[in-house]
DNA sequence: AATGAATGAGAATTCATTCAT
DNA sequence: TATGAATGAATTCTCATTCAT
């Protein structure tokens, strides 16, 4: 019920404005550290330059910090991809190259990757961020591909396939070397080279794995 | 809020050796349901059928408890892809379509699943973990089918890419297949769906997405 | 979260002297409806319609504003019922009747029931409190009321009772009735009837429960 | 995550049947002492010769000791006074005296006054309290005390007066007497004195106070 | 005079781990 | 072996009080 305190050094009081953000930046960095559960709301204060009553100026529970986290993420990027690859059509390889290309920036930049790491580690405690996550973000991009693809097979660019499967044929070996990197550190001698990921890929993707004049036509069975 | 038992029927008084294991089982149970952190040892004595007490009879700490979970899950793992695949030397599509039918049937088995599930989540708390399974398990298999790409392009069944790169191509899609079912459980229309999934992408990896006569050979930028 | 304001048209800039009396009566709200410990600074300033830090400008501390209140309340209270009864002559059975409905009067304002109920609420935690009402209010009132008693005992108008020990028997039924309505919400089936209350406590205060011509004369024990 | 103890002295474990009432003696104390609020769960703990830790393995919060604290005393005391007094047909003038007695005996044991006077104090936080001890102690008593008085009309023993409102000219001034003691320190000079009090009410009650050739008779206006 | 952002001591509650039985 | 009572460090969240503006 008393306060005492030694000779106080003021800080440096800032416009409460930007707070938050700041508050969300330092809890990214140390979610993704150490995960949701073993970071203390101390030390989001510490690395945001607050103390641990600050924080609660502007989340009322650490869970908030998570979910705002989520959200702030959100909002950005629903709204790229959709405008540029929505109705082309013409060669649909072209746009499928662009946009893996623009998925290796974002996974390249460890800010934006930062959130679905989160979100895959924290889905088990924390569903509803998942399904934020898929309502707003997955079910917005992934019809735009699967819509991309269907053209181009309309199109006779593409042969005949699945539609919905095939998303996971081009997307998932992406997906797959970041994870691999970032949960494994497995990468390449040369280091991430997310570039020459991309072209392999796509060599592979739009021509296939088979030598061309090779034996007779593959069929899985 | 007591408890007292009447005289107790020991039963079928399990062997002791079992013991270690029903713990793990319990404990694999609880990690992947609701994380490492938020799983109370005496939730997994409880599930276990022991005391609280007992389970530190078997494993020295939680923490043992986990590494345990992976060290088990690793044995025979590592055993067997290999000797299948090692030194084949026919048409490598052939064996890699095995490898991938095998993998979607370990996917679909839920314990089998969930170590890695587990180890995703845990990586940053526990780096040794991922560390322990990389070198169990992957750099034992990664190697094989990257040699097995690389005899597929030296006898002339493969066109020329890189082996190591490639792996991302052939296993890629299936990973985010099953990772986009668990994490935000999409899946298409008719449910999991890994054997559609599977020769689809088969269809992908070998052939190429581009239709046959189609456009000019395709080169990416 | 931010709070520009255009020009500030001052209004009725309240007299600044009016400041801590809002104070008090916004935190005798409170303290009364969740109690002195339960109840925030913030809470106060808020029904005040000031700043949390404007109520530390008129008060040193939250038990300051407790203080403050009990010490307000005590002043107009030990004047009143002094003069008038101080001296009286007659019949004090009509002073006493007096007494009890300016007694009830004063339990039926909320404002002025609020103080002693606090006050029985908080005396462990501030038992000065409960000395300073004593010795302002209590030790004023009741030597008044003794003197009375006595008084009329020498003048032939009561029996011969212990002085001392009758106030309790006069107004310990009032304040029962009020206690039991306001902790435990028990009042006659027609509400509080604190006026009934005063009727029949007062026939039975001055006659007596016995039935007039009944059995012999009561002795106790 | 890491856990260092000095030498330990392993204090002394005892049976956990008593361990609940041993929680709920500290706390009575401390309640009454310092109020709800200002106690500590760790100053229970203390009291009652336990760690913090272990006052919640009998109580699931701090909450939970105020209401098993109350849920104890209602018990014993609801059952007894209604036995003797319940269909008494004599003079209840004997029976009123004796209810008076029993309770002044109950109020003078401090560990039975704690309950009610903890009630008062904790109402405004946890109204369900009040509501229980009135339904399980008041709910039943006062009614045999009303029909006590009404057979008592009835029969001639007492004059016409409202049974409801009687009580409090009953049990009133033995409850200010206690009040007065408890809360600002007032006695008589001699002492607590409860059995004078009750002397001095009992013939007040019966034969009033009015002197009783004096005056006309007494009407309240 | 007034504001409200910021601080930090403090309290409730949880849970891994220990240990007497 | 097995139990579960007991411990106490750790963590979230609250709120009286301060102070730059």
């Amino acid at each position: 019920m008393e306060q005492r305190r030694a000779i106080r050094i003021p800080k440096f009081r800032r416009r409460a404005e930007a707070r938050p953000d700041e508050v969300l930046d330092a809890a990214l960095d140390l979610f993704i550290e150490k995960g949701f559960a073993a970071t203390r709301v101390e030390d989001i204060a510490r690395r945001a330059g607050l103390s641990k009553g600050a924080v609660y100026l502007y989340f009322p529970s650490k869970e908030a910090i998570l979910e705002g986290l989520v959200r702030r993420a959100i909002v950005p990027i629903a709204t790229q991809a959709l405008s540029s690859a929505e109705n082309y059509e013409g060669d649909p390889r072209l746009v499928i190259t662009m946009v893996l290309k623009m998925l290796a920036a974002k996974l390249n930049d460890p800010r934006l990757l930062a959130i679905p790491k989160l979100i895959v580690r924290e889905v088990p405690g924390f569903p509803e961020l998942a399904a934020m996550y898929r309502r707003e973000v997955l079910d917005k991009v992934m019809p735009v591909i699967e819509k991309l693809i269907r053209n181009g097979i309309d199109q006779g660019y593409l042969r005949p396939v699945d539609p919905h499967l095939t998303i996971r044929s081009i997307v998932g070996p992406v997906m797959l070397h970041v994870a691999m990197a970032e949960i494994f550190g497995i990468t390449p001698p040369d280091g991430f080279a997310i570039d020459r990921l991309i072209d392999n890929h796509l060599t592979i993707l739009f021509d296939g794995l088979s030598a061309p004049d090779g034996a007779k036509r593959w069929t899985s069975s």
